[in-house]
DNA sequence: AGCCCACATGAACAATCGTTCATATGTTCC
DNA sequence: GGAACATATGAACGATTGTTCATGTGGGCT
C-alpha cells in the first residue's frame, strides 16, 4: 500500500540505546543538523559533491559564513573536503550522513507539529 | 546479512526534499533533539509514558528545567502531556517521534565522527 | 477552609551560536 | 615575481539558548 516507511534501527541486529555515555555525541551531531544554513548545505551535498564557492552560491550564503559552517561540519566528520586545483570540493562523508538527513526530513515532515514555538 | 539497516524514506513512495519552504521547520524540530537534556527526556519517554516529576528525577534534572524543556517539546508537537490526578503524564506524540529518535541515534552512533569540535 | 503535592511560568544571567568584516593562506596563470 | 581567484580564519557583535531562582496555579486530601 501507499506509504510504507520501513524504519532502520528497528531492523534487528542492534538498537542503540541512549545513555549518559553517548548523549553528548548524539546531541552535538544533531545540533549540526539544526540550523537552516547547515541543513541547506548538507541537502545540497546530498545531491552530489560541489566546490565550496558554488556551494555557497547555491545555498545563498556568503562565502565566509559558508566556510565557517563547513569547518564545523568537517570537524564533526559529516562532510569531507578534497582539494582539486584551486577549489576544495566538498561531499558528504558517507551514506550514514545521507540517510540521517533523509530520515530526519522524512519524519519531521510527517509530524503533526504545531510549531507554535512561542516563548523559550 | 548481518546488520541490514533498511532506510526509511528511500522506500519508494516519497522522498521528501529539503527546500527553502521546509528547512525552517526541519531545523527547528531537529534543534529539539540537539541537547543532552531534551535527548534524555525523549529517550526516557521512548520507553513509555511517565509523570513529569518522575521523568525529571530519572533524567537527573531539576523540576523547573525539565518543565521548561517539556513545554518546548510540547509546543513542537513532539510530546503530549495528559493530566491524571495531580500529575501530568508525558508521552511521545506518535511513532514518528520514536523512529526519528531511534534512527538519529543509530546513524550518529555509526558515524566515523572525530568530534574535535574545537572553535566555533 | 487549609495544607500539601505536582507542575507551570517569568525574569534574569552566563554561555553559546551564526553571521559579518577584514585579513590570511593557498593555487593557478602570465 | 605578481595579479587574480578560491578558501580559511580570527575577532567582534547581536541574538538565542538552557539553566536557576522565585513564585504562581491547580488538584487532591483532611
Amino acid at each position: 500500500m501507499g506509504h510504507g516507511a520501513v524504519t532502520a534501527a528497528q531492523d534487528a541486529t542492534e538498537r542503540v540505546r541512549l545513555d549518559a555515555g553517548n548523549v553528548a555525541k548524539v546531541a552535538t551531531t544533531l545540533q549540526a543538523l539544526s540550523t537552516p544554513s547547515r541543513l541547506l548545505i548538507l541537502a545540497r551535498l546530498r545531491e552530489g559533491p560541489l566546490p565550496a564557492t558554488e556551494l555557497a552560491a547555491e545555498v545563498g550564503m556568503e562565502q565566509s559564513a559558508c566556510s565557517h559552517q563547513l569547518r564545523l561540519l568537517r570537524n564533526l566528520g559529516l562532510v569531507v573536503g578534497e582539494r582539486q586545483g584551486r577549489s576544495v570540493v566538498y561531499a558528504l562523508h558517507d551514506h550514514h550522513v545521507a540517510e540521517l538527513l533523509d530520515q530526519a526530513v522524512y519524519h519531521v515532515e510527517h509530524l503533526r507539529l504545531g510549531i507554535s514555538d512561542a516563548g523559550e
